[in-house]
DNA sequence: TGCAACTTATTGTATAATACAACTATATAA
DNA sequence: TTATATAGTTGTATTATACAATAAGTTGCA
């Protein structure tokens, strides 16, 4: 394997962060932000889940999901059912209002990328789609 | 294009900056982080630069590089070199203890992707590479 | 059954990276 | 020469995060 190969996916790699990390925090659409659209776009991929399960699937301390948790119910975008199994536990559940906003910050983001990708090829967009993924599970399990 | 190639490129990015973020919070080798590391980055690339034109490439605000810039000084891995045409300006200038660390990082970062990518063939590598560039340059320009 | 050990979630505290605004010193242009 | 612009610093605020301590509830076992 040639390194500059890996060089510059080293390099690209911190200057994506960045880039995407100052995009976001600037570009916010809606009252969302991209924590709690990960943690949105949990509870719609699997239903209502608790703040532990959260934690575990998003990778993060459960005090910090335990906080998005608490600001996403006061912009009413969850609340919180109790789990009758294990009372010290809820299920946050998307509320519609929640549920909408997500669907539309999630549609400014497609737009978004779709203009950043508008001159790619097809096979490019799903190579790199293909790619970022296959990335992302590396990270997760090595 | 399907819509569904730009969902998971969408999705993937979202994971992507949240993980390699908390990677790089928890992982710092030695004394740097990642944006230490792309300041070190510009000064190793184009020679000492100062604060303003460092914060342009770097894309961020001359405050947030004047105290990454104090950082590295006060670390030893920069000094200031006082630009004699313009006396409000310096030049960033690496020393050699922070081209020493700026390297060790660097090779530390790429055993990680070399990791990572350890049963990537070399065309993966290098299309991931070429796209990851081709995104940044398409978000620094669109 | 009752206590010890564990678990879920919250809250207190700390840190890091960032931006914006105010300021100082210097440079440039009318 | 005076007004305006610029380079850099510092004060302040925000956001996302982690770790530690704690409250409330659960579980296992003697």
């Amino acid at each position: 394997m040639k390194n500059s190969i890996l060089e510059k996916i080293e390099l690209e790699m911190a200057v994506l962060v960045r880039r995407v990390t100052s995009i976001t925090s600037k570009n916010k659409i809606g009252n969302l932000d991209r924590s709690a659209y990960l943690l949105l776009h949990q509870l719609s991929v699997h239903g209502p889940l608790g703040v532990k399960t959260l934690a575990e699937k998003l990778q993060l301390d459960t005090s910090t999901v335990s906080r998005q948790a608490a600001s996403l119910e006061k912009k009413g975008y969850v609340y919180k059912v109790p789990d009758h199994v294990d009372r010290r536990a809820y299920f946050l559940q998307l509320t519609k209002s929640g549920t909408e906003d997500f669907n539309e910050y999630k549609k400014a983001r497609l737009d978004r990328f779709e203009v950043l990708t508008d001159d790619w090829t097809d096979e490019e967009r799903e190579q790199f789609g293909h790619l970022l993924k296959k990335f992302n599970k590396a990270i997760l399990e090595k």
